[in-house]
DNA sequence: AATCAAAACTAAACCGATTTAGTATAAAAA
DNA sequence: TTTTTATACTAAATCGGTTTAGTTTTGATT
């Protein structure tokens, strides 16, 4: 079985490159290519199994029917769950999708881009790591198509595709708060990604809606690089006096882990005695007695927008 | 910042198209270009950031420098992290990797690998739906790059990586039997992936090697469909007279997570009265109390062979 | 001064498609 | 019969590189 290409059907029927190019890309009748070659040649290219050589075709017309989803880490179960969804759409368009890591490095951001572009693609996928803002701009004076998703750049004038952290956030604080829950800390992160502030702020929105003053001391703001240490702490200060809460809301799944474990360190009854709410889905939640309240999906709703 | 192209430097230059395309190409010393020309040609490329057209580069040497990767499901959290190594070795050869999911459908992987194919992929990596002999067979007789990852052909010549089924149950089995458990439970999955079929073999020859008559009753094999269902009865099956196993090893995570489900539900404390051993990694397993035993990074191992 | 080899460079073919700008033939209109 | 107009096709340019097969220039050798 060899490969074959245009210019042997060409060839084989004694007709030019360009009738066969035109039958096969469907502009045969538009250019009165009469029925019988179109026939010809179309049986001859099923027969022999002919597909174009993309690379050819890409350069020609000048695109490769390609995107490139550049993301922190395709391992990491929420990127995965992006990328599969990215593909699914991408596939119905005739599209593949090429990733690659950033590993939460701008730097590598700024090559992976880079290496993206050379290599034609046809629009960006950008879970950036949102310290990139001279990329940004680039794509924009030159008019590169791409959105971003999941992390975005706030003050620029980009696409872009987010989950809704605030409304997210607001209806899991709506949640406990229909279950009589008055007392609701708030376990998140530094305030460096653009997702994470509007978290907060959904929680805080919300309390005041119900005329509940929201207080500095039931929110925890974790350290990026030391929260699995500093977790323990912020749990027993909110658990605690004077503080007592008796729910709590974490902004992140890892979080909740964690939490999670501290809790029943601390023999805390979850949720006769403090409820708790996760932002992010996790598939393998329900493998903890009770259930976790969890905002599902989030992956899916993300990608349906692109 | 407009594009610039090689014919951009040679006309600018003053030199042709030949002698910057050598250059660029760490080919100036051995075709004798000077070293007056060369600097020329490296500075200004630098300077006004020329960066190869991949698809044309591709187009003329014949090669992409792209390697496709055909899997089950990107969401998967398995084909996730093989996904994320296949790209870390990958990124450091200059390679990009494309990703397709079959979705578990052979239909579906012979159309990837044929779009692969006319993409010009340099290889293949296949996750195999492993019902694709035909498949398999079109790509040996081309000689077509490829590897088998994961799920493998036994009765194909091959290059492939897998992970060690037998010898990981091997490991589960011995670890049950070092503890002094003696009767162990086996539930698995229909015989249909050649893996599946290792595992089951590690289970029965490792009771052998211990002098233990491996016994059918004990071992549980689902349905691919009907899995979910069945485990329960597997399970009471199990743990009741006249079975009473003291510990089961379950070979996939999923079996695992609805079978911790179900023995909790028996009432049946794990590790206590029967432990449990998971074949597969699992992230979130570090959420219930007690730790799952598991072999664990499988995947990690996976890839480095690659 | 003629010869030869090495050094420095380049024209043009090529990769495999797409697409523009035609041409040849047949049928219809003048 | 000549002109016009469709119809059915095609030659050649193009995309942006790589590579083969030279050619020209310089310097050393006889």
């Amino acid at each position: 079985m060899k490969k074959i290409y245009l210019k042997d059907i060409a060839k084989n029927l004694n007709v030019s490159k360009t009738a066969v190019s035109l039958v096969l890309n469907n502009k045969g009748n538009e250019n009165k290519i009469s029925q019988d070659t179109q026939q010809k040649i179309l049986e001859y290219a099923k027969k022999h199994n002919y597909a174009a050589n993309s690379l050819a075709r890409g350069l020609s017309r000048g695109k490769s029917e390609t995107i490139g989803l550049i993301i922190p880490e395709i391992s990491d179960d929420h990127y995965a769950k992006i990328a599969g969804h990215i593909e699914r759409k991408a596939k119905g368009y005739g599209y593949v999708v090429v990733y690659a890591s950033s590993n939460r490095d701008p730097k590598n951001e700024t090559k992976l881009i880079q290496s993206m572009i050379n290599r034609q693609v046809d629009g960006l996928i950008l879970a950036s790591t949102q310290q990139n803002s001279e990329d940004i701009d680039m794509l924009l004076e030159n008019n590169y198509p791409f959105v971003l998703v999941d992390r975005v750049y706030p003050e620029k004038e980009t696409n872009y595709v987010v989950v809704d952290n605030f409304g997210g956030v607001q209806k899991a604080t709506e949640h406990l708060l229909n279950l009589g829950r008055r007392k609701i800390g708030f376990i998140t992160l530094e305030p460096g990604l653009e997702a994470i502030r509007q978290r907060l702020l959904g929680y805080q929105e919300t309390l005041k809606q119900f005329n509940i003053k929201p207080k500095n001391s039931l929110v925890k703001e974790l350290s990026n690089l030391d929260y699995k240490f500093q977790i323990k702490d912020a749990l027993e200060d909110l658990v605690r006096f004077p503080n007592c809460v008796d729910s709590i809301i974490f902004s992140t799944h890892y979080l909740t882990s964690l939490g999670l474990r501290e809790l029943r360190r601390l023999n805390i009854k979850v949720p006769n005695e403090v409820a708790i709410v996760s932002f992010d889905e996790r598939g393998a939640f329900d493998l903890v007695d009770p259930p976790i309240t969890q905002l599902s999906n989030q992956a899916q709703k993300l990608v349906n927008f692109l």
